[in-house]
DNA sequence: ATGTTATGACCCC
DNA sequence: TGGGGTCCCTAACA
């Protein structure tokens, strides 16, 4: 093992090292300008503040709030200095708050100013798993038989088991690596935790690279030292090799999803909370978006682009899910390619199939999942719906189907159900599989992920733990 | 009517 | 006792 880490280019690996020490050291300096470790420890510290008992929802204080009853939290917590209706007004939290600032961000970790060694560990082999080149082996759909039974060797462990923010996961994403598994997740207050999944001593460490919820993750699939995170007011990319977390794009309106449009992941497709879609390019940092459309949307919750014919993009929000071409895409009035019906309460996701696209899964507040045949993108078709408990209410991130990449006709989806289960379909609409653990899942997952070419599926729960099934 | 948004209760050391 | 960790139902409001 080690003999072929030196053959397989230990020098190459130090010359990173060095490198990256560089950077970590200038960065320091950056750090302390911006003095961000302050921000960073208040924001702990209200985080855990506790508020006063109440047993009811808190009544707003009528005049005053009335002003901002309609806004997200994020924009409540706008300086206040933004708001002239506020002034005077006590609204201490939004006073104390504290904010990331925007441009670049250096890659430290949350909390550990003194003994970061493990941390730096840790992104050292973040570095190293994305030099080697992936196996480009093809992502092939087997028969069920041997599909399931791939299924059934995945296995939940203790060790494989870790906390690694410090509120509910709202997205995750999994490193391509096949030596390592390397996970990362985004959680309600802007943290992303990172882990090395199979070093106990590098653990996992957290960031703080955003304000708001970290609504959706992917590592670039051309380079997976980049990992590309978005929160309602930015999109970032984090470069282990430079070790900073890059701002790509901001905005006044929230955003909620993005997806890359093409392999080399220069080009992004944006969801915006308020219903338009954005086209934002990441080789031209820090300029706004290069074209924002509106769909026609009452809310965009998630985007995703067609994985064959990638001019094509699934929007879902409220109960709108349509199929769009990118090309034809203006500023106002814009026609969808079809539109996929059936949907009576708010649908949390809708992704295409891996491979082909010929299929789209959806996942509805009316407890139904629902798979297309997208086949053909302008005579779309319902192929099959399952009765499934979506009801997630109060404290827990809503349910995502997300499909298996290395199995074009399954997808997987969290649960209510008891025991506490993750579980797997087919686009039949049978239940293929469901993966428990009686002794370590007690939680619902309702963020999941799977390894694009490995047997390992990780599921996060609303307390930011998350669970790794593997063979 | 419908979609969105909040944060309490319990257990354990 | 009390604070932190952990889990996750529903109900007001626009």
């Amino acid at each position: 093992m080690f003999a072929a880490l030196l053959k397989d280019g230990y020098s190459q690996l130090s010359a990173y090292e060095r490198k990256r020490l560089k950077n970590i050291t200038e960065n320091a300096k950056f750090f302390a300008a911006l003095k961000l470790h302050e921000s960073a420890a208040r924001l702990n510290q209200i985080a855990t503040k506790r508020r006063p008992h109440v047993t009811k929802r808190a009544k707003p204080k009528k005049a005053e709030d009335e002003t901002v009853r309609r806004r997200s939290m994020r924009l409540q917590r706008v300086e206040p200095s933004g708001i002239p209706t506020l002034e005077g007004s006590a609204q201490p939290e939004a006073e104390e708050y504290p904010q990331v600032p925007a441009g670049p961000l250096p890659m430290v970790p949350e909390g550990e100013m003194e003994n970061s060694k493990l941390a730096e560990d840790l992104l050292a082999t973040w570095m190293r798993i994305s030099e080697m080149k992936a196996d480009d082996t093809e992502k092939r759909t087997r028969d069920m038989k041997r599909y399931q039974e791939s299924l059934n060797s995945m296995v939940l462990s203790e060790d494989n088991i870790k906390k690694v923010v410090k509120y509910r996961v709202c997205s995750m994403a999994i490193h391509p690596s096949e030596s390592i598994i390397f996970v990362a997740a985004g959680d309600k207050s802007g943290q992303i935790g990172l882990w090395n999944v199979n070093c106990k001593s590098e653990g996992a460490h957290v960031f703080v690279p955003h304000n708001y919820l970290v609504s959706c993750m992917h590592f670039s699939p051309f380079n997976p030292a980049h990992l590309l995170s978005l929160s309602s007011d930015t999109l970032r990319c984090g470069d282990v090799t430079r070790a900073v977390f890059d701002e790509i794009c901001r905005s006044e309106e929230n955003f909620s999803s993005f997806d890359f449009l093409e392999d080399t992941a220069s080009t992004a497709i944006v969801g915006h909370w308020d219903g338009n879609v954005a086209i934002v390019d990441r080789r031209t940092p820090g300029t706004s978006s290069e074209l924002s459309a509106d769909i026609g949307f009452k809310r965009t919750r998630t985007v995703h682009v067609h994985p064959v014919n990638k001019q094509y993009f699934i929007a879902a929000g409220s109960v709108d899910v349509c199929i769009y071409d990118v090309r034809y895409l203006k500023s106002n009035r814009n026609k969808p390619v079809s539109s996929l019906k059936g949907h009576t309460k708010s649908v949390a996701s809708a992704y295409f199939s891996p491979v082909t696209g010929n299929r789209v899964v959806t996942v509805c507040a009316d407890d139904k999942l629902r798979v297309y045949d997208t086949t053909s993108l302008s005579t779309v078709a319902v192929l099959s719906t399952i009765s499934h408990n979506s009801n997630t209410g109060r404290w827990l991130t809503r349910f995502r189907a997300i499909w298996d990449p290395k199995q074009e006709d399954c997808f997987v989806v969290g649960s209510m159900a008891q025991p506490r289960q993750i579980e797997v379909f087919q686009d039949t609409g049978e239940l293929l599989h469901s993966f428990y653990n009686l002794d370590y899942l007690g939680s619902v997952c309702s963020i999941n992920v799977v390894h694009p070419t490995q047997n390992i599926l990780v599921g996060g729960n609303s307390s930011g733990r998350l669970h790794v099934f593997k063979e």
